[in-house]
DNA sequence: CCCTCGATCAC
DNA sequence: CCTCATATCGAGGG
């Protein structure tokens, strides 16, 4: 059977948030952003409005640097809130949820809707059906969003983020290759820079090159398995289901040090409020761990990791903190830089059946 | 098979 | 000037 595949993205989500609860922001360029508390402005734009990014604004950008450009255009820099926007995605989640068979939330302000059954395998059925979720969305929380229909899910994305800001593009499977094939190999889900690169030394840069490659050829470079993605993907033929979400299978913090440090103590000071705040998320979510990652963004931002498995499960993260400590301590041992950025992550996650509970429902008292 | 670590991606 | 969180893969070592 043909599959009916859409995915939903709320436009510019953060800023739109800001816009609707303060409207007189739309008519200015408004960047939500990621203050690391190193430095006045030091951190990163998450999201910006259409009209701050007309000005060259965009995602992932230095704050210092998108003020330079909003200079003298009456800018508005938010701080982001985390909270705020998870409520009113889960909100918008639900909405979400009311229209679709199968329902896989990918991000804060993304999902995948299968829509096989109720549009019957119809196309044209599947338009009416994007048509009521911007409604539905729009009259429940004010926001707009864009949405993508197609075969798979790489497909229905692109289709969604060419449906930017506020479409609805519709490719039906006929007209798959059609659509894709002049398109980068940059925009498929899950090709970065690297990947990118990589194809571009093996003369591909577009989807229908890609699509058009030996699946052989692309192992040698790729690997199996991701040879074998990029091939189907090119050809709108990746089979990758829309699965509704499990639990997470890691959770993690990390922080902006004060200043530069090699020191596992002041680390682990100014990582306290990270490691209550993981040790809640534990909790509220009934969830124990058997790994423990000690996490460090050097100077030059690479990566170093330290992590410790556990014989059982822990429920509890402040038990293991002296375990964390020495592997920060193992880690400032072994670079030759400074920690400019530090974290923790819990993997290896479970949910604890809570025993007391089951043993009463398998033998009540009396 | 398990563990550890870095890389990549994308939010 | 450079945030933060998650998933997945592959290599390398046991």
């Amino acid at each position: 059977m043909e599959r009916v595949i859409a995915h939903i993205d709320i436009d510019y989500f953060y800023a739109q948030v800001e816009e609707v609860e303060n409207p007189a922001l739309r008519e200015r360029p408004v960047a939500v952003c990621v203050f690391s508390g190193r430095t006045e402005d030091s951190g990163v734009v998450a999201t910006a409005n259409y009209r701050a990014r007309e000005l060259g604004v965009s995602s992932g950008m230095p704050i210092a640097l998108a003020r330079r450009k909003l200079e003298g255009k009456d800018p508005v820099m938010i701080r982001m809130d985390h909270a705020k926007y998870e409520v009113i995605s889960e909100r918008v989640m639900q909405i979400l949820r009311a229209e679709a068979d199968v329902l896989e939330q990918t991000g804060i302000d993304e999902a995948f809707l299968d829509l096989t059954k109720r549009a019957g395998s119809d196309y044209e059925a599947a338009r009416a059906t994007a048509e009521g979720v911007k409604r539905s969305v729009f009259d429940g929380e004010h926001l707009t969003c864009s949405v993508g229909i197609g075969r798979s899910k790489v497909v229905a994305k692109l289709a969604s983020d060419k449906a930017k800001p506020g479409g609805i593009v519709i490719v039906p499977p006929d007209a798959t290759m059609s659509f894709m094939k002049d398109l980068p190999v940059a925009d498929l889900y899950g090709v970065g820079p690297k990947s990118s690169e990589a194809l571009r030394g093996l003369g591909i840069g577009t989807i229908g090159e890609l699509a058009a490659c030996q699946l052989s050829s692309l192992e040698k470079t790729f690997g199996r398995k991701f040879a074998v993605y990029l091939h189907d993907a090119a050809n709108g033929a990746d089979a990758d289901p829309v699965t509704e979400n499990k639990g997470p299978s890691q959770l993690m913090r990390v922080i902006t040090l004060k200043q530069n440090t090699t020191d596992a103590e002041t680390s682990m000071e100014q990582l306290a409020e990270a490691v209550a705040d993981l040790r809640r998320r534990l909790q509220s979510q009934n969830l124990s761990f058997r790994t423990v990652t000690a996490i460090a963004i050097l100077t030059d931002l690479s990566t170093k990791t330290r992590s410790k498995t556990f014989e059982t499960p822990i429920d509890d993260l402040s038990i293991v903190e002296s375990d964390i400590l020495d592997l920060f301590e193992d880690l400032s041992g072994s670079v030759d830089r400074e920690f400019r950025r530090v974290g923790i992550r819990v993997s290896d996650l479970r949910s604890d059946q809570d025993q007391s509970s089951l043993s009463e429902f398998l033998q009540p008292a009396k």
